[in-house]
DNA sequence: TCGATTTTTGTACCATTTCGCAATTAATCC
DNA sequence: GGATTAATTGCGAAATGGTACAAAAATCGA
């Protein structure tokens, strides 16, 4: 079991705006940090050896509020994995949105990718999807509908991406849009995985780079 | 506790030859067929969500003789992706040995790991590195060796692969055999998490034939 | 043939951990 | 003070990893 000692000095809530006034006890928590907390937590772990006390000790927050919080432990994960997918969706939408020349935009994107799955204080974390979610969703349809939508969602984004690169004649006409996107796709997938068995972020980078040059054309070279 | 009811007519077990003759009580179980089914297990639900208890189950041998034959459950799990390593490298190094056009040897390549990531009764299992192994890599530096091992052998099966197709002219100069085995390793690893989503085999068998197209040149389309 | 020896099995057990929840107490608004 | 919401404590049933110990099944030696 384990508790805080904080003094019950309750953290003063910055009173959220547009809510119209909480009524009862204020919460100690703010849900969206202690969300966050949980979401690294099973991203560093996974779901089986992430236990409630752990959660507990990470979100500061106990077993019951946590419960009624967020639900149970399944649907803690599965809140955690949406938050996941919102940021990472958050950190990729204005660099495929912008205008900007293909390479310049695949370097961008795979840079925001890195840093997602290099960032973290004890070691780099991965990416949710691959190395937590496709374990549950073999078992576990709701999860797997996520997952798949995460990797379809990715695979149409490069895909719209190459099909904007040819229209502007940075691609020749031979090239196959979907096929390059898969091919971009497994280039996430790839340092994803290489960056849990903490793979130096150069080497990733090279990786990317050799990857962008197959897909691009290498860089007058 | 799960125990078996089998009538305890120990299963005669075929006398295997080379060894000298065991002295005391036969074993009821064969090791290697025990292995492997802790490795299906292992290989579904990953290290944590599998318990002893499970184990036992599957392959009929009570815990204390899982513990006497394989040590604890860590060295259980260590024990169980060496040998689907073991498999995994039986049944991709004759492809790689033999003589063959470079389209041809990665066909069967994929084919091969196709094979490996679907087989199963209860749904497609994926890639023991990609699904768990790389999961606990994170916090355990023997695994993790073995998955930054298995790794590199794949780049370099893959590399040795793309070079000796350069020397025999099928592929232009410019080709770099790291960066395209790179890129094939990827595709290894892609078609991995898809098959734990369950994307059906037909989807896989294009992203595999779009990938090829893109490394070795699209066949005279 | 028969007991000693060796090895494995089967049963039971232990200490911990795990998830979930009920009951109580605390803080705030009306 | 009453209503309302949340925090805290602590319980409990089940599961977990691991082990002790005796019974069982084989070989070996005399």
């Amino acid at each position: 079991m384990v508790q805080k000692s904080k003094p019950p000095a309750a953290a003063k809530e910055p009173q959220r705006r547009g809510e119209p006034k909480r009524r009862g006890r204020p919460r100690a928590y703010e849900p969206e940090i202690a969300l966050g907390k949980a979401l690294d937590l099973f991203r560093k772990q996974g779901f089986a050896a992430t236990s409630l006390d752990d959660l507990s000790a990470a979100t500061g927050m106990n077993r019951p509020s946590l419960y009624g919080a967020f639900g149970d432990k399944r649907e803690l994960y599965i809140k955690s994995y949406q938050r996941y997918r919102e940021d990472a969706r958050a950190s990729m939408v204005e660099i495929f949105r912008q205008e900007m020349p293909v390479r310049q935009r695949l370097e961008r994107i795979y840079a925001a990718a890195l840093n997602i799955y290099l960032s973290g204080e004890t070691g780099p974390r991965g990416c949710f999807t691959v190395v937590t979610a496709a374990s549950e969703a073999v078992g576990d349809p709701e999860i797997r509908a996520m997952v798949l939508e995460g990797l379809t969602d990715l695979d149409k984004a490069f895909a719209s991406c190459f099909r904007r690169a040819k229209e502007k004649g940075e691609l020749p006409d031979s090239a196959d849009p979907a096929v390059l996107a898969q091919l971009a796709s497994a280039t996430i997938h790839t340092i994803a995985i290489r960056s849990r068995a903490r793979v130096p972020r150069k080497e990733l980078e090279e990786i990317v780079k050799g990857a962008i040059d197959v897909m691009v054309g290498a860089k007058s070279s």
